[in-house]
DNA sequence: TGTACATCAGTGAACGCGCGTTCACTGATGTAC
DNA sequence: TGTACATCAGTGAACGCGCGTTCACTGATGTAC
């Protein structure tokens, strides 16, 4: 039953796309790949090895996915609005309950971060070089300061962005969830904003 | 080949012990019983449901002991510090590469965070009540500010010192490494410090 | 205090299970003329 | 444009392997008298 090349390209395209939500949602070695070819509409895993050359492979290019297609919808995110907003914008909407209970389509960083630190080259280079961009683009949105300058804060706002959602879903606790969420939304703001700070 | 009473004792807290460095180096699924037994230096895998139940409760309770042993290893490292010097030694200690290079001894959270994420309930009680415990511990030394105030501040540092560990890791690159962790604690000791910040 | 028996920590082999991967096969798609 | 053949996406069963767990067994430790 060979397939056109069309739709052996959309096949392709499903497996990443399903694996990167998986892995996400469950953690890369919880995600089997019969699990994952059935999420992409395949009965069985053999067909798997027609696209891929092994799990790692796909592991690569669906974390490569998920970094840019969140990066994608940051700068979505921010496309219309006043650049005086921009960075209010990405660090609320980063520390949502929404963002928070939609672990599958959401940060990588966040969702799989303490596994990527066990990853080979391949992997490490997408993750460091995905991790570039999303400072980049916080940097940016940060005026009235030296690019230098903004790098350091959007390095550190991204940190605080990343543990305050890990550790907002690590938490038995909806009350003290939403808590660390606004607690970390604030701090940064605050730091960000620009009304005057004394001590 | 039956223990006396106070070795059955010491094997138990060696298995424990094992398995809280085994799982924060190489995360929990990864883990198998037969290394971890090995690593407490038993032969077998067989002896470990002499100790517990099943390797559920062994995860509970190994990490219960390492959120609480960094909990104890943070206090000791402020125990003899001037009072104003605390937040700084505890950000300055945990965003090092000392902490980044020692996973297996290091923070529980940053070691293991997108995997507690998907815990039972017992393991959920013990991470939650951990991290309280951790955010106690900050807000303490935040002088000169309501204890709300503080308790807020307090959660956003530790967002941020976790989010910086994780992505001081992830990274491919060592001076990207030194910088995240640099960038995030100067962020965080320039918010809390006593100079005045405009803007 | 000494002896007889019960307990149980640890061994080592085995269990079923799901994993990633391989492979013979099928039959629709793509290619050559 | 039509026909004959080659290609290959996906199926389904099987592979070896390591996992968590179970169990009969051993022999030193603990208990009873």
């Amino acid at each position: 039953m060979r397939k056109s090349r069309q739709e052996t390209e959309e096949t392709r395209k499903r497996i990443v796309k399903t694996a990167s939500e998986t892995f996400r949602k469950s953690g890369i070695a919880e995600s089997g790949l019969k699990e994952l070819m059935q999420g992409a509409g395949l009965e069985t895993p053999g067909g798997f090895y027609k696209h891929f050359g092994s799990k790692e492979e796909l592991v690569t290019e669906a974390i490569s996915f998920s970094i840019s297609d969140v990066l994608n919808w940051m700068k979505a995110s921010i496309a219309d609005k006043p650049p005086e907003k921009t960075v209010e914008t990405l660090v609320t909407n980063y520390l949502s309950p929404k963002h928070r209970d939609r672990v599958s389509a959401g940060c990588t960083f966040s969702a799989l971060g303490s596994e990527l630190r066990r990853s080979d080259d391949a992997l490490g280079n997408v993750t460091t070089a995905g991790l570039n961009n999303y400072i980049a683009l916080i940097a940016k949105q940060i005026k009235h300061v030296p690019p230098r300058l903004a790098k350091k804060r959007a390095t550190a706002i991204f940190s605080a962005m990343v543990g305050g959602l890990i550790l907002s879903r690590v938490v038995n606790n909806a009350t003290l969830s939403n808590a660390i969420m606004k607690d970390t939304r604030e701090y940064i703001l605050d730091a960000q904003g620009p009304k005057k700070r004394v001590k």
